[in-house]
DNA sequence: TAACTTTACTTGCATTATGCAAGTATTCTG
DNA sequence: CAGAATACTTGCATAATGCAAGTAAAGTTA
């Protein structure tokens, strides 16, 4: 790992101890790019914000500690990681997604965002939530992922 | 301030966006004082966190760069700045409830919240979040401030 | 009213984390 | 088998943070 971290202060504030876990620049930015699809190492660099090779490598070492990411083996290659977010991981999706909301309010002049996603938001976050799991537990089963924790509601 | 953040690498994604302003250690935790009825700056000092002063500083003056916080002159008192959450920074409690809410599920044995907060939020994070604009509310008529925003839906 | 304390900061310096370019070890592809 | 792709690691410069100390204005106490 790239560092250790040592000064978290020990907080027993959930706040406090979720935010050692998600709260960096970096880390819900890959659990936003693993809700909505994607799942190698290569598709996680390509994001726009432009992550380096070594802080995503640190942040999803992390992560897998969490136990809020795994990886399988990709089925067509040896050398290729699929990861994926474990029910843990997915719920974060309730923290995820009431930040966009606060975004696409408050910051409405310089969001921009595919139009498919969009509309997808149109039909309120609830079923947002809904169909953004569902498309993830699709995913799983397709590679024989036991998909507990589809039905999250935190 | 302590510091530039020249590297924001611009996206226009609104998760991404939304990072820049809370996506640090220490923001998120300071807004979670000014939603639980801390004000002021030796106040925020002394949460368990332990911030040091020139961060506290420099995140209240970015807070107020962004609208998020402002303050008013202490009532009793010349020196003392009373600092307080806009609408814009209130609504902020719909990112905060649910990480509170999945550090409680998912960190359940390292937690530890004030007995009052526990039962609060036994009521629901809707109640919970009601109840706690509503004290925030009544601070701000209390000290003659136009309390925009007391509703928020997000 | 002089001395002490409180409050809201700032400054300086050591330590950590990050950004960036480059390198590496497998694995796949033509 | 040569070259490209993937998932990393390494090294080094720069930026952010932690910590201790200092400061200026205001308030409090003797």
């Amino acid at each position: 790992m790239v560092s250790k971290k040592e000064h978290q202060a020990h907080s027993h504030c959930p706040l406090a101890l979720g935010l050692d876990i998600v709260g960096d620049h970096w880390t819900l930015l890959i659990v936003r790019d693993l809700l909505f699809g994607k799942h190698e190492f290569k598709e996680f660099l390509e994001s726009d914000e432009g992550i380096s090779s070594n802080i995503l490598s640190d942040r999803l070492a992390r992560l897998q500690a969490q136990t809020v990411v795994q990886w399988i083996h990709h089925p067509q290659s040896k050398k290729r990681k699929l990861y994926y977010l474990t029910g843990k991981g997915k719920e974060l999706i309730h923290v995820v997604v009431p930040l966009v909301r606060w975004s696409l309010k408050h910051r409405q002049g310089e969001v921009q965002i595919p139009a498919q996603r969009a509309a997808a938001l149109q039909q309120g976050p609830e079923q947002f939530i809904r169909s953004t799991l569902q498309a993830l537990a699709e995913w799983e089963s397709a590679h024989g992922i036991d998909a507990m924790g589809t039905h999250t509601r935190l």
